[in-house]
DNA sequence: AGCACGCCGACT
DNA sequence: GTCGGCGTGCTC
């Protein structure tokens, strides 16, 4: 009997433990380390990952494997380590994060793969891809020599950070040589993306060099797609592997290479769990397998800055080579004097601009970054706001629709008829979109081309794509956009770019508010510059560091002054923040929950010595979404260990479970956004 | 997460 | 008297 074999399973269900199974005598020896199997657990037959095999005594009775679902592990040593380690760092069930990097997880049985013709794959051009090994610029040359640090680390195996801090057309130039030297020497190269929408060019650049040896991987493939992409990877057939953050997990054979592209991108942070950040990911897989990561961005994160400034990441890029600038101007809205007599949105500097542009048809571009005519309306009776019923949110007035619409929820009401409260009928439409920024032009402009971009406006991306074909073919005279217009579009070259409101951003509840800021606002500088563009920057905030810096073409010192208030204020990456997820359907419940973990969170805090600081609870914003009303507070603290010894108690005391009393309690470790 | 068990309201 | 609501607890 002492010969009968045990392993544990980790399922991907919402529990910490793993479990342990007997295996049957037809598998003797066969159920290894990362293998895939099916086991009942209560009276449901699961898929679950093999994770150990220590024997437990302890264990009244233990019951026997169903089946082996592939002879060969589909984890090897590494990854189970990885995915650990995951699990560890973001609180969460082992078997959930196994069930994130593998496609076929999900699936009751498993089909041995079979030849599929449908791969989708960015097709061969051979009459586009002339080959570019020497690169053009100066520039390029120069960054070629810094490569051979990150190419040297590649070889000797050396898991070290380099963050890339170059302008988006220069690290394009770069990746295919990059990559195409870490093919020869028989590698692959693992690139993240943070959407694929956006990546466009990328993928062009890629595919029209690597082709076939290249296979794009997200999360609305199919599965069978996914998984014929994960076996192909395996099987070395794909050697540059290109993916939004569930790629992290892919086992890319002889992998020598992690690119994260836009590491500073919001989305590489899974909003669900597991709650894991693919560049954080990223970095733990380089350090495991001995791989290099580049972090690449023209506006890098601020955790990143400072890891090089700290000496734990190597810069390329940088001030060496500093970002190229559009002429700029910044016009302070406060100042009455500025404003134009015409419309109060413009300044008289920006319409006399759009209005050379209009008459030497040299096009102007306006960003805007809120869609729709007014962002509240309200009641000029009674003073209330038209809300949304299920968020509580100003509803915002589309003029073009004649509703309003809820930007959360996007649910859709009539235009305003009479006030809810007062049934008065006199509204006053506050608040600027790019539908009123489009009407005041063409009141100013009458017989101009004015059009307009925007997820209302461009129902399809061809349709976006066709917009922006006629503004750089020269049929449009004004084009206003939001950041859509940043999503890839060619515009082609314009003489004029205008941001309005550059301060939006600002002033949201989230410490990372002015690094967003600064992000969009250098986007949009670098998009001036490309086009040859004046740009002129409207805002009621024009002594911001993130203002001043872009404007100033010194993005150092943007980080120099937001690294010193984040430090000043205890923010991260001067700290650790884990958040705490309060949700269920009847308010009432909720806040009972809040109160707990407010106390519990006093009790955690007084047990820390000081050591850690409880941050809320607010509620979140939305604070009602799909039914659920929504709060969140947050745990701080200096040491991360410390921190995550706090939630961990703190969960703990509030049942040890996720979940009481139909309110939902989830753990967010590093946690991104308001 | 499922799926049971279990203890209270409106139906054949 | 039961059918069924979803609160609480467990799964190797």
């Amino acid at each position: 009997m002492s010969d009968r074999q045990y392993v544990q399973v980790a399922f991907p269900i919402p529990i910490r433990d793993v479990f342990t199974y007997v295996v049957p005598e037809y598998l003797q020896g066969r159920v290894l380390s990362g293998c895939q199997v099916t086991a009942f657990l209560g009276r449901r037959k699961l898929s679950g990952i093999v994770v150990g095999s220590e024997p437990r005594e302890d264990l009244p009775r233990v019951r026997p494997l169903e089946s082996l679902v592939r002879p060969e592990p589909v984890f090897d040593a590494q990854m189970l380590r990885l995915t650990r380690e995951v699990a560890e760092h973001y609180m969460c069930p082992w078997g959930e994060v196994l069930a994130a990097g593998y496609p076929a997880h999900a699936q009751k049985t498993w089909r041995p793969s079979r030849e599929q013709a449908s791969v989708p794959r960015v097709p061969d051009r051979p009459g586009e891809g002339v080959r570019r090994d020497q690169p053009p610029h100066h520039l390029e040359s120069e960054l070629l020599k810094h490569f051979e640090l990150l190419l040297g680390a590649s070889r000797r195996g050396a898991g070290e950070v380099f963050l890339l801090h170059l302008p988006d057309e220069l690290r394009e130039d770069m990746y295919p040589l990059l990559a195409a030297e870490v093919l020869n020497h028989g590698g692959g190269v693992l690139f993240l993306v943070p959407e694929i929408s956006t990546s466009g060019s990328l993928l062009e650049v890629l595919g029209r060099r690597f082709g076939s040896r290249m296979a794009l991987f997200h999360s609305r493939l199919r599965i069978s797609e996914r998984k014929r992409i994960w076996e192909r990877a395996r099987a070395g057939e794909l050697k540059v592997l290109v993916g939004t953050r569930s790629a992290v997990f892919l086992p890319v054979s002889n992998l020598k290479l992690i690119v994260v592209e836009d590491e500073h991108a919001r989305p590489f942070k899974q909003e669900e769990t597991p709650r894991y950040n693919g560049r954080d990911v990223a970095g733990m897989r380089g350090r495991l397998a001995g791989v290099p990561v580049l972090l690449a961005s023209a506006t890098p994160s601020v955790e990143s800055v400072l890891s090089v400034k700290r000496g734990e990441f190597h810069l390329i890029g940088g001030a060496p080579f500093p970002m190229p600038m559009p002429s700029v101007s910044v016009v302070d809205m406060r100042k009455v004097d500025n404003r134009s007599q015409d419309s109060d949105q413009f300044s008289s500097s920006l319409i006399s601009l759009i209005r050379g542009s209009i008459q030497t048809r040299s096009r102007a571009l306006l960003f805007l970054n809120r869609r729709g005519f007014s962002t509240w309306v309200q009641c000029r009776d009674c003073g209330a706001v038209e809300t949304c019923s299920t968020c509580e949110l100003p509803l915002v007035f589309h003029s073009q629709e004649k509703s309003l619409l809820c930007h959360h929820c996007g649910s859709r009401t009539g235009a305003p008829s009479s006030c809810k409260k007062c049934h008065g009928t006199d509204f006053r439409f506050g608040g600027v979109g790019v539908q009123k920024v489009q009407a005041s032009l063409e009141k100013l402009f009458p017989g101009a081309r004015i059009e307009r971009v925007d997820l209302d406006s461009a129902r399809s991306r061809p349709e976006a794509l066709r917009v922006a074909e006629r503004f750089a073919g020269g049929d449009i005279d004004v084009l206003i956009g939001t950041i859509f217009v940043t999503k890839g579009l060619k515009l082609g070259r314009f003489a004029v770019a205008g941001m309005l409101h550059a301060e939006s951003q600002l002033n949201l509840p989230d410490f990372r508010s002015g690094e967003r800021a600064f992000q969009l606002l250098s986007e949009i500088a670098s998009l001036a510059q490309a086009a040859g563009a004046e740009l002129v920057v409207q805002t009621l905030n024009p002594e911001h560091h993130s203002v001043v810096s872009v404007c100033a073409g010194e993005p150092g010192l943007f980080y120099e002054v937001e690294l010193k208030q984040r430090q000043e204020l205890g923010y991260p990456p001067f700290s650790t923040l884990i958040a705490f997820h309060i949700a269920g359907p009847k308010e009432a419940e909720v806040i009972r929950v809040v109160e707990t973990a407010r106390s519990g969170a006093a009790c955690v805090v007084a047990e820390g010595g000081g050591r850690i600081q409880v941050l809320g609870p607010s509620p979140a914003v939305p604070m009602r979404s799909r039914g659920r009303f929504r709060w969140y507070a947050s745990l701080r603290g200096q040491e991360r260990s410390e921190v995550m010894d706090a939630a961990r108690k703190l969960l703990e005391r509030l049942g040890g479970r996720h979940e009481v009393a139909g309110v939902t309690i989830s753990v967010d470790v590093d946690p991104v956004g308001g």
